[in-house]
DNA sequence: CATGAATGAGCCTTCATTCAT
DNA sequence: TATGAATGAAGGCTCATTCAT
């Protein structure tokens, strides 16, 4: 009780600016970036309009910044997976244990309608893109990794580079993640994620192969 | 007697409503639905606003339009190709064919930027959305025909339907354009689609052997 | 009667079009450019907001115009006014005589208030101003002509250039139109001008004889 | 006992109060009124937007006290140097020193723009103006008196009263300065202003001689 | 069919001021 | 006194669409 005076003013703040945010989120995932207004997000959050504008320098920043962190949050997500692998987990199964991983980041946490906004705004040519330019960046270091390691312990043999095998998988990845977004609910991401991978990883065992070709 | 002036008018008319659309699609091109208004497409058309009216129920229906008139000339386009290819080439090289072809009319008669902006598109929710909400399902049955008539010779073994394979291609090649509309032009998207199909037909063949898994 | 139909399209776009000036200006006038928005003038025009943009490019620019257009209607009533004259009159007669007219134009058909918005508008440096660098530019020279006229007939004599002269007098009519804005009612142009330059041309005959410094 | 710590928190409160002014001051003079908002002010003087009103009642209040600052502080500095010249200094030397004095005034220590902006105060209406209707009333008054000991001592002589010659001056003095502010840096205030109150002092001498007219 | 003036809802942003802490 | 979060009215401008000629 009294829960009001237990906060300062700077936690009211931040409670405040929490309101916002969360509404702001709340309805891009709902609608869309476009659909929504400030009115709209002062609205649902309960605060006047001026209070936007107090805790966020702009629409467009404000998207710029959610953006980015779901970008962040889901790499920081995914590396954190990966170090939680017993070190000894074969390369194969890593890379098939994190392509269900990423399924599931995308799947609870980021939701399809959210992940078709991340990449349309990716696609885009505002100014909210160049806020996130790089989306996946860090998904491509992971994989590099995580090859890399494969490659030098000669567990995983390849006469491609770690980044090129990278790319593949990225590539992958992105096309997954499109089929689901415009399919969804018909495309279970991650039942297809598996299966994919599981085509991949064996092309590349047989791209390696002498008999290949 | 009249059919002269008749037929002009008729012939004046569709060649105004032809003005309108070629300039609607050339800003889309260049600016992006959002960025090009019914003022700039009739200043560049050369012709009064209210004639874009005659010719279009509205601008969200225009763009329909044009969705569908590209999806259309593509999936020809694409179909006629695998049509020209001699009908013994083996089911792997007119895959192989086909992606590249594929590459080639993205590249050469959509342009990235064009590409970007359908996916972008198709991301959405909007009324736009649904006139493309099949964009590919073309390429879909164009793969499954392919590989349908390789299982049904027994040139091409695999566990999986036609159906499965032709969704890993489509996939595929969704991530594969998704990558280059947003890395262009520090990705080749015909190099890259062979080399990747390449991998995914290695994958699909060893996937299909008995001493896989 | 029927004086609708006597209108045109063109008639009744330019009768809007000055519709919504005439209230501009008459806001204006009343009560400044900045308190005076464009819902304000399109009410009192009875014409929606949009008609406003349809005939005005930006609330800066119909200022801008505006200010021109009083700029160049002044500089030609006083071209207009100098060629009406007798060309015998004598310059000093003639110089009085300008000086006199210039008091009535402004005073008559611009107006305390509005030369007040002029002379502000002249000393700020906001968008509008580049509009209208060179108001009096047109007086400079019409002096210049006069003084310079009498130079070359020895009608007046002086050691300064006819350009030297024709800066003092619009110096001094700057100072006199200054004064009015801020002092009106309290100070009546005419009489002062004419009073002012009176005393001023006995100070350039002053100056240029022998005896004077 | 109590009394140190009173003191120094009234001398804080007046140094917040200056800091906030001075802050002011230099914002206006840079950028003029209106485009300077409290946030600007109390950013730039370090202090919270909340000060601002603890020590002015409003934005426009303090724009009218610091106006009545300039003009008092200007008024003093003429008289001052008025009272310094030499008693026995000729009239006409003292009106010309002081039509230095005021030129270098306005020239060192208040500057082109803000004289603009002080001018484009003076000719508006908005409730600053009237912080400042009587700017100049006390040049008016240092010019009659310079001129009214002139005329008693008949050292000076002109049928018009001191009153209205000092009007003259004052006025002559307006188009100088406005002249300037419009001009600059292609007019030289020092330089004008002594050439045209020699014209002017010339004029008066010729205007009260019986040859004159 | 063609025209282009007219419409008016919609949107982002600014800013002086208030007030609880 | 000092703080700074909260307020909400105000304002300039855009744009798809309509309709009389």
């Amino acid at each position: 009780m009294q829960e009001k005076s237990f906060k300062s003013r700077r936690e009211q703040a931040a409670a405040t600016k929490q309101k916002i945010y969360a509404s702001a989120e709340q309805l891009f995932l709902r609608h869309g970036f476009d659909a929504v207004n400030i009115d709209d997000i002062v609205k649902h959050a309960g605060v006047a309009k001026g209070s936007f504008y107090v805790h966020f320098e702009s629409k467009n920043l404000l998207i710029a910044t959610m953006i980015n962190h779901y970008v962040w949050k889901t790499d920081d997500e995914y590396r954190a997976y990966w170090e939680s692998l017993p070190p000894d987990l074969p390369v194969r199964d890593a890379v098939l244990a994190l392509a269900g991983k990423i399924a599931d980041v995308i799947t609870a946490s980021i939701g399809c309608k959210n992940m078709g906004i991340l990449y349309q705004t990716q696609l885009g040519e505002s100014n909210r893109t160049h806020a996130m330019i790089d989306y996946n960046r860090a998904l491509y270091q992971l994989f590099c990794d995580i090859i890399g390691k494969g490659l030098s312990t000669h567990e995983f043999r390849s006469p491609l580079s770690a980044y090129e095998i990278a790319r593949h998988f990225v590539t992958a990845y992105r096309g997954l993640t499109f089929e689901w977004c415009v399919r969804d609910p018909d495309f279970d991401l991650k039942e297809q994620a598996l299966r994919h991978f599981e085509i991949l990883l064996h092309g590349l065992d047989a791209y390696g192969s002498p008999h290949s070709t």
